[in-house]
DNA sequence: AAATGAAACGTTTTT
DNA sequence: CGTTTCATTT
């Protein structure tokens, strides 16, 4: 669509100040950015005075592709492009040491420290929920501290108040000393830096596309970024993150936080046929309208009816399904074809049975490709070899070790530590020599577990090993038992051969292929191919090849990148590899954005979708609704839909079908 | 006191 | 399936 329509000419030659755009589901909202971008530069912007905010990073990356396929990559270098958190991380690393983490891993950490002053009570939060509770804090309460914040809202949690605070209080100090920087960190002080340590040139113009799903920390930062105009892209009805601290209010309330505000809105859609958008319309009139507007089908084709299948259990829809998208795929393509879920869950038994057919399939986000064990593994390992010690890195390992718990993991770091006078590294590879080694016993409690008298005779025992490494000082801790010594060696053997390697390819191959990665990997294997107390080992082969098969993804996304914490930091950021082969498996919420030919929508029970146990909360169930929007409006040509009355046969009552379908439906 | 292994549990969504 | 809990082992 190079052409744009009169609604889309208007908003993209609008003036410089604050900008808003409703831009309902398929109306050329990227092609409106992306046009807006071509103006401002050829009305002599510099590149460098454009920033463009973007939910995800891919959507950034193909605005820019789009851009530069235009203008060529000359005119376009230097726009500043990225989620806000990608953008964060770029300022702020300039000024500060920021290591990056993953939330899981800053999690165990908030955990052991939550373990530690736990008070026997039976009404505490755990702590993944105070977790959830802290950071909806940040993204969403600029005004009060932590404690006033919880006084307010969970007033009748009383003194766990104090322990709660203590724990993050310590948290805190901890990410500190470490320079942990999670998620939220990246926000919190990016909106710190544009406030106060912004010295350069004001912004041309920043441009956000999503803008439904800012949060009130992302809207302060916004407002803290030094610009001259603000274009902002975003449709309420497709607001589907509250869960995140998306503020529907920020949209709602554009014109009135900002003086001479303008309003453009899209309406023509040129995605999906007729029926479907008519039964996307009648859907959603039944929420509020912030803003006046209505969606124009401009394809006027001859359309196919929306499809209803009901089964009495899930597999049988499951199964259904696979069957008649494999009667499809002489006519159209794998990747053209979306199957669409509420929950991730629905996407496990419908990946089974689609590859039961021999239909391939790409499937997006589930339980995070790098939550998984091996790939914590092999970034881990691949982390170890750089020169901050890094502790969580070096536990997720240490834990693998048979034996070998929390509580060893720290005696061995800080004895590491000490020996590497601060570098768990040094400490591995070159520990201090010294006379006797009682000095570490004096500098914590923990090395009271030394004893001088032991260490000679405890020494030799390990006289076996083959490296160097049995002469390190470490080996006189006597909890070490003979399984944790070879282990330790084995880390020993990568750490050295790979200590100066900073090629994430090169680097993470070799992790692949030592010989502590197959140890791990092997138990790994193991303990996911247990039947009813047995190892069974045909599974245990072809856990073994799932497990590869996944770590080959990240061997190959690797060559994107020069150094090892360019790779690291992305990986976090989730700036995802490319895998559009299949037919494509996911969750409405991330199929925000995309669209395609055929669209299934599964698993449409009432109280599955919607949700009702979370439309008590947060967005309620006019957040349901507009998840339900969301996922109609990505179908082009055709909409399957399917429910099932029970999830599993032994389900005690029969769901009905959700109330959704039939506020769809015609009267 | 720490680690293990078996058994029960529950499971939204994402940067 | 991973996580949590509990009883048992080291």
């Amino acid at each position: 669509m190079n052409r744009l329509n009169d609604e889309q000419f208007a908003a993209v030659n609008t003036s410089l100040g604050s900008n808003l755009i409703i831009a309902s589901a398929g109306t050329g909202k990227t092609s409106t950015i992306v046009a807006r971008i071509e103006k401002l530069l050829n009305d002599g912007a510099k590149a460098n005075s454009i920033m463009l905010l973007t939910f995800t990073n891919k959507a950034a990356r193909e605005m820019i592709a789009r851009l530069e396929k235009k203008l060529g990559s000359s005119k376009i270098k230097g726009i500043v492009s990225g989620t806000f958190h990608a953008i964060s991380l770029e300022y702020l690393k300039k000024h500060k040491n920021i290591q990056l983490k993953r939330n899981s891993e800053l999690r165990a950490l908030l955990k052991s420290i939550y373990e530690k002053y736990s008070p026997n009570k039976d009404d505490l939060f755990d702590y993944s929920y105070l977790a959830d509770i802290y950071s909806r804090f940040n993204n969403t309460n600029l005004v009060d501290d932590f404690r006033g914040y919880l006084k307010t809202n969970y007033e009748e949690q009383g003194d766990n108040i104090n322990f709660y605070c203590k724990v993050l209080s310590e948290y805190e100090e901890q990410k500190k000393a470490h320079n942990y920087y999670d998620f939220d960190d990246l926000l919190l002080n990016a909106k710190d830096f544009f406030t106060n340590d912004y010295k350069n040139e004001p912004f041309y113009e920043v441009l956000v596309d999503e803008y439904q799903d800012t949060n009130n920390l992302q809207s302060a930062i916004l407002d803290a970024i030094p610009k001259k105009s603000l274009f902002c892209v975003g449709d309420y009805d497709q607001s589907i993150y509250a869960f995140n601290g998306a503020n529907i209010e920020i949209i709602g309330s554009f014109k009135d936080r900002y003086k001479n505000a303008r309003i453009y809105s899209l309406n023509k859609n040129y995605r999906s046929v007729s029926n479907i958008l008519e039964f996307a319309n009648r859907v959603i009139t039944k929420n509020e309208r912030l803003y006046p507007k209505e969606l124009i089908v401009t394809r006027k084709e001859a359309t196919k009816p929306i499809k209803l299948h009901s089964f009495n259990l899930a597999n049988e829809q499951y199964e259904f399904i696979a069957n008649d998208i494999l009667s499809k795929l002489e006519a159209n393509n794998r990747a053209d074809i979306a199957v669409i879920y509420r929950n991730n869950s629905s996407g496990d038994l419908m990946e089974r049975s689609l590859k039961q057919k021999g239909i391939k399939i790409a499937r997006k986000g589930g339980s995070s490709f790098y939550e998984l064990k091996e790939i914590n593994t092999l970034i881990n390992l691949a982390n170890l070899t750089n020169k901050n010690s890094d502790i969580l890195s070096f536990l997720g390992i240490l834990l693998e070790s048979k034996g070998v718990g929390n509580a060893k993991v720290n005696i061995i770091y800080k004895a590491f530590l000490e020996l590497g006078n601060g570098s768990l590294l040094e400490g591995i590879l070159r520990p201090i020599k010294k006379d006797n080694y009682d000095f570490l016993a004096k500098s914590d409690e923990a090395f009271g577990l030394f004893a001088s008298t032991q260490n000679q005779a405890k020494q030799s025992e390990f006289s076996f090993l083959a490296t160097e490494f049995k002469n390190n000082p470490v080996l006189l801790l006597k909890e070490l038992k003979f399984d944790n010594v070879t282990f330790l060696e084995e880390l020993y053997k990568f750490l050295k051969e790979n200590e100066n390697i900073d090629n994430p390819s090169v680097l993470l191959n070799n992790a692949y292929s030592s010989k502590i990665f197959s140890l791990i990997i092997n138990n790994l294997a193991a303990k996911r191919s247990f039947k009813g107390a047995k190892i069974v080992n045909e599974i245990k082969e072809q856990k073994l090849e799932n497990i590869k098969n996944n770590c080959k993804y990240i061997l190959d996304d690797a060559k994107n990148y020069n150094t090892f914490k360019e790779f690291y930091e992305k990986t976090i950021l989730n700036i995802d590899y490319e895998n559009t082969k299949g037919v494509q498996l996911l969750t409405v919420h991330a199929s925000k954005g995309l669209e395609f030919e055929i669209v299934y929508l599964i698993d449409l029970a009432q109280g599955r979708f919607p949700n009702l146990k979370l439309s008590k909360s947060a967005g309620g169930i006019d957040e349901e609704r507009r998840l339900f929007y969301v996922a109609l409006t990505r179908a082009k040509d055709e909409l399957i839909m399917s429910w099932a009355k029970r999830q599993k046969e032994d389900d005690k009552t029969d769901a009905i079908r959700s109330i959704f379908i039939d506020e769809g439906k015609k009267n």
